[in-house]
DNA sequence: CTGAAAGCGCTTACAG
DNA sequence: CTGAAAGCGCTTACAG
């Protein structure tokens, strides 16, 4: 049994698919289609249970109502709370999202994003991975709309938005010194991407403001590819270098670092801020003060500006939002 | 600056679009065309940068290489992980995934059904909600191959893969018993899914089992509309009853118990067992003995089966996967 | 070894 | 008020 389709109708009818194409998308009315025809074809269209083929569609028209996403792991709550809004704001104007993760390689993420232009989406959010800059600038010879989200190529005029994070860790940082605390730890993964350095910087400036020195022993990363085993390890010789409380870069850094904390039973005597706020944060009985990031704001800028593209393609303003994100405790 | 075609390649070699066709698809040396004008050819594609138009592909053959995934919510870690396998396997196949949220809503699942079915996705994985019979019921007539996970509507037959439901609960109950507990409570949402009513059976049963008698006023489950107030007016009414133990439904429904237990500090004197592992359980100060799904597995086997359906139009085997999932500390 | 042609299902200017 | 026709970019049997 086929899909039936506007011949289909058509034929049954005795009139031209144009009309019933025409009919079916509401173009009726304006070119004058009597509304007994049209009628006829809506009932026998909802009869015969007919649905449109998008893949025509999209051939002729050239859009397919899709949006790509290209996260660095969609299993990741940040991210998934962000494909989550992402999908509502989409979904009310008629879009379906596709995802995919880069598990932050570049090579990974050029791939996916050949495949969804190949797939011909009408607009991509993405948060570009470490190294990714020369993929990102050979799409913006494409036509294809895109917006990038979390973070933001350093130097390169594409749209994006993003919080705050130098001032999200200067803020962190400041809080804990001002709690009395100085052998401050700033433990981060991928540190080359421009948005954890940044919070790297903020980290340092805090500390440099209110006259600390900065110690470059106690700024530790691990890599996303070992990554348990590299918060492991970071904490075990921040441990053994001796401090007084951390800064978390994320939240996935945050909870790695404090599970093997735990299994260490070395919580005490130890404060903790961290960008980002997680259940686990508020389940654990460790108080620790966070940074919570706007998530819905930021899905719902990234997607205005994308669908300003998406609908007027003279426009070509460039929009790079900052978010500024507090602490909450 | 428009995309180049495979007519764009053809016309500058003097050779026909079939050719170029052939000669991109792999099947030049099969139909024998000369080594030196598939030379030719792949390096002018290389060089024009050139990319296949999927909507025309999928228009001549009617395969999209994408397939749908609709899940309750994706920003649910359960699912975002669930996700992540899907999009794993997926890829590799050279498949890409649109995802869809239901919030457990009928309606909001058919038209995320009827979305899909337009956009052509070659298969569909699904979590079907509540009241979802009828819709699901609909789309065995359509000959687009699908497999539920995580449950599966009652007495239809319909590929699935999910987990033991009722011997998971079984055994939690029955551990808590084990413990010493008597008054066991247990607490849920949306109490009409076939996966959580199989968990409250498993909870009966082992009451039953163990000599205690079921007292309805310790199962508790909230709505998913109204998710939080729900469970927490669930467990204040449990605390005025009176229990010494809870198991929880799912981790979602843990969280936010343990949460408010926390916010009311209430916690000690009580003994929790859950469906699910998360991370929220592992920081936690409570210990809690949990059912950890075997989501990589749930995912894999979800996509052997569909991929199978998509593989071989003819297969038409119904595969109803129970994996069991042990208890773990 | 390669080309000409049909056709997938739609939309849209054009003609009447 | 409605139809005939072209064309979006591909693939694939067919012919030579």
């Amino acid at each position: 049994m086929t899909r039936v389709s506007i011949k289909n109708i058509a034929d049954r009818l005795g009139v031209s698919s144009a009309t019933v194409s025409l009919v079916l998308n509401g173009k009726g009315e304006k070119l004058r289609i009597s509304k007994e025809v049209a009628e006829k074809v809506r009932k026998i269209a909802d009869e015969l249970n007919y649905r449109p083929n998008m893949a025509a569609r999209s051939l002729r028209t050239g859009k397919t109502r899709t949006l790509g996403l290209i996260v660095a792991d969609i299993s990741n709550p940040f991210f998934a709370k962000l494909a989550r809004y992402i999908e509502n704001i989409a979904g009310e104007k008629g879009y379906q999202v596709m995802f995919g993760s880069s598990d932050e390689s570049a090579e990974k993420f050029g791939r996916l994003l050949d495949l969804f232009i190949e797939k011909n989406v009408d607009g991509i959010i993405m948060a570009p991975p470490q190294n990714s800059e020369a993929v990102v600038k050979g799409l913006m010879t494409e036509k294809i709309p895109f917006v990038q989200i979390d973070r933001g190529i350093e130097g390169v005029p594409i749209s994006s938005v993003q919080i705050n994070n130098e001032l999200a860790s200067y803020a962190l940082t400041g809080y804990l010194i001002e709690q009395g605390c100085r052998k401050i730890a700033f433990v981060a993964y991928n540190m080359g991407l421009p948005n954890i350095s940044k919070r790297c910087t903020g980290y340092r400036k805090a500390l440099r403001d209110y006259g600390i020195e900065v110690n470059d022993s106690l700024v530790r990363s691990a890599s996303y590819e070992r990554f348990e085993e590299g918060i492991n390890d970071a904490i075990d010789e921040l441990l053994d270098v001796g401090i007084d409380s951390i800064v978390f870069a994320t939240n996935r850094v945050g909870i790695q670092s404090l599970i093997h904390l735990k299994e260490r039973k070395k919580m005490t005597g130890l404060q903790f801020v961290s960008i980002d706020y997680t259940d686990e944060y508020a389940l654990s009985d460790i108080p620790i003060t966070c940074i919570e990031q706007p998530i819905g704001e930021l899905g719902e800028r990234a997607l205005n500006i994308l669908f300003r593209y998406i609908d007027d393609p003279s426009y070509n303003v460039i929009e790079q939002v900052i978010l500024q994100a507090k602490i909450c405790k």
